[in-house]
DNA sequence: GTAGAATGTGGGAGAAAGTGGGAGAAAGTG
DNA sequence: CACTTTCTCCCACTTTCTCCCACATTCTAC
């Protein structure tokens, strides 16, 4: 599970090193993509079959069904590990979220996201803001079970 | 499977490289033919296949299926990769999109698409309308599990 | 507190990918 | 049948990528 989030730097080439903790959990492969709001997703190669499945099963037909398949789909790279535990973030990526050198990696339990600081500030004020967390969330099922 | 996205030079002659990582996937030959929107779609032979039994088992009396059945039989070309790893793209289908010299090359999962930069420009525009995405994305239950 | 291991960062060299063009073969035309 | 044009195969060059190693800093255990 990808938890916590780390300040870590791209190197020159686009490089960024995976956080130790979060290696176990993509041995068997990873995807990079686009993610909702102005972030990057990283999910396990079992979590993407799953979208990727869902995506498939979608009327070709369907000029909707062939945006959303192509904003995942032309938006999401293999992603490999290194010997030193690096993936490298395609340039198209690094431009989407305007990514340079300075990267917020953000556990998210099922896979985790890539920010940049600025973007990742803007976020945090709004979760800190207290007076609107605690009316935000309330439609939101949070019960147990 | 194809994924991500590829900005390439089409030379003087017509001819495009496909990216190396699509590579694999074409061995056993390949289609290019029109694709849905202002594009073209490049097929694997095995996939090819399937759509055309599709095609051969709709209804002829069916007006609807005449016409989808002339959009991609009839702009269908059997696509060879060249020893550095080009494909040609005929003369017809470059008119169909204005493909000049720039193009860019989007992965579709079983098959990948071929854009004019302005295309595909405008494409991303509307994908990446967020409001929009939100119902769009409705419909694709992302949860896990 | 100290030693060793683990983690994060940087860079170089060889390999691979992308692009361009020439010459002979094939196809089309009068 | 001769001629022109298009196509196909081959080679060459430049740029990018990938793999490998090296170093500094942080963490952990004793």
């Amino acid at each position: 599970m990808f938890l916590g989030q780390y300040n870590h730097l791209l190197d020159s080439k686009g490089r960024l090193t995976v956080p130790a903790r979060f290696r176990d959990s993509l041995t068997n492969g990873a995807f990079i993509t686009q993610g909702f709001d102005r972030c990057l997703m990283v999910l396990t190669a079992e979590y993407f079959e799953q979208v990727y499945k869902r995506i498939n099963a979608m009327n070709l037909a369907d000029p909707t069904a062939r945006l959303l398949r192509r904003l995942i789909l032309a938006n999401a790279y293999p992603a490999e590990i290194d010997k030193v535990g690096r993936i490298l973030i395609p340039q198209s990526l690094r431009n989407f979220i305007e990514l340079e050198s300075k990267a917020v990696v953000a556990g998210q339990g099922d896979y985790f996201e890539i920010w940049t600081p600025e973007q990742w500030e803007k976020q945090m004020l709004q979760i800190q803001d207290t007076k609107a967390n605690s009316q935000r969330f309330a439609t939101l099922d949070l019960s147990n079970g």
